[in-house]
DNA sequence: CGGATTTGACCTGCGC
DNA sequence: GCGCAGGTCAAATCCG
């Protein structure tokens, strides 16, 4: 079984984005947002779209603290302090298409028009049984030809992608901290990672 | 027919 | 307390 004909939302992203090409930018921007002590990843919006441009999304990450930008909320039964981590990811691409598929399922369970904002937000949650991982999508409103994807949570589970392609795993279990996201599973040299 | 998507209603937090 | 905005729910609808 061909995972394309499983997830059509991978065959857009993984066949219209050559990463030898250079209309190709990924994830220009990323900020990591950890509550209670909160860290972000990322690239101010000038320069990354240059250094993006400039190296052709070769994954360049720049880490800085935020620890004075704190707004983040831990709704919906995430514990601030103790046991549960609220993990945020967010992700500035630039793309025609508003779907980022990460090898994970997502679900879509809500739409909704933001203020200062000609494009509506999109709310995705984790299909897969037991995660709680959410994403939101929504194209910049500085920039509609980028598209902004946040991600809330750390995935439970192996990525069904990386799964059933690579035999790695995407998110290691006992490792609640690490993430990884994959822009495409067949473009090893397109991931980006993190590990505290 | 089952799963995914759409979309209006509802809930909650925040600022005034 | 009220209104606004963001986030979520769930019934209706769509689609393979």
């Amino acid at each position: 079984m061909d995972y394309y004909s499983e997830n059509p939302n991978y065959t857009q992203f993984s066949r219209n984005m050559d990463p030898s090409s250079s209309e190709f930018l990924l994830s220009d921007y990323l900020v990591l947002d950890e509550c209670p002590d909160q860290y972000s990843f990322s690239q101010s919006t000038e320069s990354s779209e240059k250094s993006a441009s400039d190296h052709h999304a070769s994954g360049f990450i720049e880490a800085r603290s935020r620890n004075n930008t704190n707004k983040m909320k831990c709704k919906n039964g995430v514990k601030k302090n103790n046991e549960e981590v609220c993990q945020r990811v967010e992700f500035r691409t630039k793309s025609e298409l508003e779907i980022m598929d990460d090898g994970f399922k997502w679900r879509k369970y809500g739409k909704k028009a933001v203020k200062n904002s000609p494009n509506p937000r999109n709310y995705y949650k984790c299909s897969s049984g037991g995660c709680t991982v959410k994403k939101r999508v929504e194209r910049d409103p500085k920039d509609s030809s980028y598209v902004l994807t946040t991600y809330e949570g750390v995935h439970n589970h192996e990525s069904p992608c990386v799964a059933h392609y690579n035999q790695m795993p995407l998110m290691l279990p006992s490792n609640n901290n690490a993430w990884t996201l994959q822009a495409s599973a067949h473009s090893s040299n397109f991931s980006s990672s993190y590990t505290p």
